[in-house]
Order: structure tokens, then C-alpha cells, then sequence
DNA sequence: TTGGTAACAGTCCTGCGAGTCGGTATTGCG
DNA sequence: CGCAATACCGACTCGCAGGACTGTTACCAA
């Protein structure tokens, strides 16, 4: 099932121990961190205190300091759990799919895109904007992220080994379909028709589907 | 030049006046914007305090007060003044173009991501992350940011006039454009290869000549 | 010249977020 | 049983951002 993802599993939430505080704290710890992620996805990594997340979590704020004892603790588990979370939802539905919606490919991209409108990568992408700007958080999150982008390719690629032939073809459409959704999603609200946005990811798709199959030539460097 | 672009000047720094009070409010004024897309560059939005626009523009915290009495009215400014700029440069440019280099449109995607690439850009994007969580900052920036959809559209139809015949090809090449860039963007430091990320545009360039000539047929709405 | 107004400066107040610390109750080990 | 460790709690400190307020100087029109 989760085979190969288990290496990434966020520490501190490691198998479900025998004792029972140890239960009880990683039970608590995965509230903390929901409450993180829905605090991240409403009001923004910067309006997000500890306190609003202490409240979300239902438990008090020296409870919580606890189980991570800075803010920056608590975020660095955050990007691990978000990122843990959404490709385990992902990987499992991939395997849900049959041969022809998975080798038709729109269902891929379209899992995609539902694993981007997940509140996971809403939580993930106002860290990874906040990385941006924040030296701190910067050397906290780039390190994991680039990380990530090699799991998910790994994942991604054994999901749909037709590709396993063509790994520099690959690599260009999975950045070209990531860049895409994510596109998308920043413009969201600012476009308003619903018929464009799926329009475009059908283009997406197809262009994805052409270059597969040779109907439509990558571009190469130049010299 | 900038024909049609005067429409859309930030309210405040219309047409240079008169008086020299009034030269030296809006000199004051674009000094304040100036550094305020400094600190949204640098800092983020939430971490941008008016103590450091003002620092940056070299100006007490008072006279900032006095010509943006509050944090919000002087966002507001600064959403304006950062597309306006921007908008501004790119028109601009498009305008240097030879004809072979707009038609073979390479040069318009890379203009584009030039433009994305500008510090104007970077602050806008802060503002438009920030405005997803923040319900009073997305109610400012919300309807000015569909206007700048709309603008923009005009304008570059207008610089690239061969897509006239053929509107809602250009929006799905618009679209397809502008999510392309800002997901890039998003990845920017993520994705560690150049070349990569160069093949990548050079790929969406690629994909929307092919619209226009017809080599590639669009995809269309499903019933 | 003079009164009004606009540009600018600096101080104080309030609220709030992060992190520290002392404390209680429960669990687990010897 | 008894002592250490662990889960959890709430009061307190400290720093800082927003912005309200008062004061000062420079322009300008009558």
C-alpha cells in the first residue's frame, strides 16, 4: 500500500508505540498539527499564531508548547506532515484507478489537481511562500522541498511506468503539469469562469498525452 | 507610448501638477511606494511594517501617516502602482519588438517571464497570496486584480494583433501563459536546474505557436 | 502680511504574539 | 510503594506593530 512512503513518515508520529502516553502524545500531536494546517489554510502562515492553533486544537497553549516547544519546531513538523499526507492521499488513489483511466492520463492530472485543492497544499504552499521572504523559515523548508520534489517524482514515475523509458521527457512533464496546477491554483479567484480553468487543464493534459506519444516534439537546448 | 495605459494611473499621482506642494506629495508619495515594494519584495506582506516603509523611504512614520493615513489605504496604492509599473515596462518592450521577433513569439513569453521576474511582480504576488487569508485585504485587492485581468488581456491583444480573429484561443493561450509563468515562479528556488526551467518555458512557447498555426488543435468543452 | 493649509516629525498608548516558568495530575519503572 | 518522567495547564515577561495625537515648519492665496 504505502510501501516506499513509510521512509518519509513524519518523525515524532513514528509507529504507533505500545505504551500509552506514547498514544496519547502522538494522538495530540496529529490534532496540533490539523489545527495547524487548518489555522495555515484560513488565516495565512504570518496570522497563524500558536494560540489560535492551541484553541483549533482544543488544548491549552502550554500543552502545545509542550509537544513543540518553538514555532518554528511545530512548522518544520507541519511541512513534513502536509507533504506526507497529500502524497499518501494521492499514491492511494493513483492505485485506485484502472489501466485505461490511468494510461488516458486526464485522470492523472486531474488527481493532481485534487491533490493541489486539498487543504494539505493550501497549508504547504503559504509555507513555501513564506519561505520566500522569511530567511528562517527558508533554510527550515527549501531543504525538505527539494526532497519532496525527488519522492514525488519517484512515486509519481512508478505509478505510471510507461514513462520509465523517457526520463528527461519526464522530468520536463511533470514540471510542466506542476507548474501548471499551481499556476492555476494562485489565479483562482481572480479568474472567474470555471469552463476556462478546466479547459486549460485539458490542455495541459493533452499536451502531456502528444508528447508521449511523439505527436508533439520536445523542445531541446540549444547550443 | 503609453496610449491607453493612462486610464489606469494610480489615483494620487495623476498628471504632475502645478503647485509645488503638489510636485512634492506625489514625489513623496512614489518614494513611500517605492520602498513599501521593497519591503513586500524582502520581507513578505505580513512582516512589512509601516515603521520599515517608512525607514526605507527615508521619511518619519508621520509623514507616511499623513499621505497614507492607513495601512490598508497605502496597500491599496501599492496594488495600483505595481501593476501599473509593470504593465508600463512590458508595453513597452513589446513595443521595441521587430516584427519577426513578436510573430516567432519566443520573445513575448520571455518579455512576459521578465515581467514576472520584476520586483513589482514579486510585491503583487505577495499581495495576492496574502489577500487568500486575509478578508479585508482581499476585498481591496479581489475586484482591482480582475480589472488588471481585463486590462491586460486588451493590451497585449492589442500588441499581438494576429490573435484578433480567434478570442477564445487567445484567453486559453493567455491563461495557459500566465499560469505556466507563475507556477515557474512559484518553483523558482525549488527546482535547482536552469536549463530545466528554461526547456519548460521554451515548451509552453512552443505549445502556444502551435495553437495559433493550427499544428495543435485546442481542446473544447465537453457537453 | 497674515491666516490657512499641507508636509513632515516624534511621542505615547494599546493590543497581541512568542516564549519562559512554576505548578498539577497521570503514567511507568524499579 | 515511591520516585522519575511525562502530559498538561495558566500566569507572567518582553518586544513590537498600528495608529492616535501633538507639535513644527514650509508654502500659498487673499
Amino acid at each position: 500500500m504505502d510501501d516506499g512512503l513509510a521512509e518519509l513518515e513524519p518523525e515524532g508520529l513514528a509507529t504507533a508505540g505500545q505504551g500509552w502516553q506514547q498514544r496519547k502524545s502522538i494522538q495530540t500531536r496529529i490534532a496540533i498539527l490539523e489545527a495547524a494546517v487548518d489555522c495555515l489554510e484560513r488565516h495565512g502562515y504570518a496570522r497563524t499564531t500558536t494560540q489560535m492553533i492551541a484553541q483549533t486544537a482544543e488544548i491549552s497553549r502550554g500543552a502545545m508548547l509542550h509537544h513543540y516547544a518553538t514555532k518554528q519546531e511545530l512548522i518544520a513538523a507541519v511541512i513534513d506532515y502536509t507533504f506526507y499526507k497529500r502524497m499518501e492521499q494521492f499514491v492511494a488513489r493513483i492505485g485506485e484507478l484502472t489501466e485505461d483511466a490511468r494510461v488516458r492520463e486526464h485522470s492523472g492530472i486531474e488527481l493532481y489537481w485534487q491533490s493541489v485543492l486539498s487543504r494539505e497544499f493550501a497549508a504547504y504552499l503559504e509555507l513555501s511562500m513564506a519561505a520566500r521572504t522569511d530567511e528562517e523559515l527558508r533554510e527550515i523548508f527549501l531543504p525538505k522541498a527539494r526532497r519532496f520534489v525527488r519522492i514525488e517524482r519517484e512515486k509519481v514515475l512508478a505509478a505510471f511506468p510507461e514513462w520509465q523509458d523517457k526520463p528527461e521527457l519526464y522530468e520536463l512533464c511533470m514540471d510542466y503539469c506542476i507548474a501548471g496546477m499551481e499556476g492555476l491554483l494562485l489565479n483562482r479567484d481572480v479568474w472567474e469562469s470555471e469552463e476556462r480553468k478546466a479547459l486549460l487543464r485539458d490542455l495541459i493534459s493533452q499536451t502531456i498525452l502528444a508528447l508521449r506519444d511523439g505527436r508533439l516534439k520536445p523542445p531541446t537546448l540549444k547550443a
